[in-house]
DNA sequence: TAGTGGTCTAGACCACTGG
DNA sequence: CAGTGGTCTAGACCACTAT
């Protein structure tokens, strides 16, 4: 139920991908297997080598294959997802000393290394500003940023706003930030994370990101902006997750009231 | 921090499509505006046109513009976001009388359309068969698909998956279901939904549904493998959202234990 | 060194949109 | 109708990988 099949076969970028799919589909290419050269594929169909070419990035788009340059063209690897769950922020985790990152890449036998990459005084943007409740006109939040690896692969991008009159001269400001981490020290200035508020979507990332996630064409980013809510309904802490779609997911368990 | 930038120069594909992502950026092009064409693009880079052509896709495949046949290249618009949130399945949003789609699409002033597109008893897939705790061997479900529309715009797919065998006869395999729809039923069957479990990834849309949800190059999709439990913590539903991610987003609120 | 994907050129015809 | 993007041809050179 694709596109009409008889514009398709007409096509010769869209019949060489299709044929491909079903190898692809009915096993015929498993995963990590290469695919015709496009100058195999382009003789067998007797095209050019551009549309051949063509239909090798029409599935790329679609995440199906990834090309190497110099190797050739595979087919996609299914990858374990990482798993963030909603109890990630819960006080039992915490008491492990492991944050939930370092938590869940030890479950899967991979090192975690977290890099500190900024810590800035910085004008928010309104999405940041209205959340933390600051104003956009200032310098007024501090801005954290954090990359995460797993075996030295990178995974994720965590971007952690404070207000920043409230940290000015704590540990916060440094990159370590001592036991319990950064929620450790918020706690010390009366924020006791209560509630929680994650927005969710996904979009295709920013250059900066695909080169620093070394992301392949075709796969998208998470993009979840989480708010940290004091004990008081208070929000005190704003942070934005970049994850890679082909790795990670998120996993969310409530109650319906 | 993008590419080496010393080699983004040397390539014209790339320095055009960065001149263009700057301009949008700046503002000098706003969400709507068209960019130059492809010729006139090729032109004034002293290129040819399948190199200007590949700086616009670049631009399309970030999400960042749209093409359209026989019009141009658009600077994508925002769009205001659909929001789920993690109340969705309450009792008090279920005694409006409508469903979370309709509640939302009301508060957008749009209007929403819903299609059943089959009742299907089927042999479920693995991961399906795990969850709803039943046989991948045999035609153990009923898979109930419906298409989502908001003022005739396709947003969102959703494959809700039964056991058979307790829904054989019942008005769950018919296209109307009755009051307070399937979870009413549901309920009579003795099934109160009590805690929900949802799975978050993104990924590039396959070819069915790129072509339903009218996605353009570039768009990702939510998809939400979604579990119900009842008050005995026995799965008892389990359904797939599959949502447009440029048109919808996911809100979760939770207390952190 | 041979083979691969990455990029580019300079054309061509088609399908679609808008005046 | 002119202008647009969509697709294609038949070459070319480059950068990278493996042997």
């Amino acid at each position: 139920m694709a596109n009409d099949p008889s514009r398709t076969q007409r096509l010769p970028s869209r019949h060489i991908a299709d044929e491909l799919r079903r190898a692809i589909a009915d096993g015929e290419l498993s995963p990590g297997d290469k695919l015709p050269s496009e100058r195999e594929l382009a003789e067998k169909y007797k095209t050019a080598r551009n549309t051949a070419r063509e239909a090798i990035r029409l599935l790329a788009e679609q995440g199906l294959v990834v090309t190497q340059q110099g190797r050739g063209a595979f087919v996609r690897e299914a990858q374990r997802l990482f798993r963030f769950g909603s109890d990630r922020y819960s006080k039992k985790n915490r008491e492990s000393g492991l944050t939930p990152f370092r938590l869940e890449a030890k479950k899967q036998g991979k090192v975690a290394r977290i890099e500190v990459v900024g810590i800035d005084r910085e004008r928010p943007s309104q999405e940041i500003a209205e959340r933390l409740g600051v104003s956009p006109d200032a310098d007024s939040v501090l801005h954290r940023e954090n990359h995460y690896f797993a075996d030295e692969e990178p995974v994720q991008i965590v971007s952690t706003y404070l207000r920043y009159e409230e940290v000015e001269g704590t540990l916060l400001m440094q990159a370590k930030t001592g036991k319990d981490g950064i929620y450790g020290r918020l706690e010390e200035l009366g924020h006791v994370m209560t509630d929680v508020r994650e927005e969710v979507t996904a979009r295709m990332p920013a250059p900066a990101e695909q080169s620093f996630l070394r992301l392949p064409p075709g796969v998208p980013v998470l993009d979840v902006l989480h708010t940290g809510l004091d004990q008081d309904g208070v929000p005190f802490e704003v942070s934005r997750y970049v994850h890679r779609a082909d790795l990670a997911g998120l996993l969310y368990e409530f109650s319906v009231v």
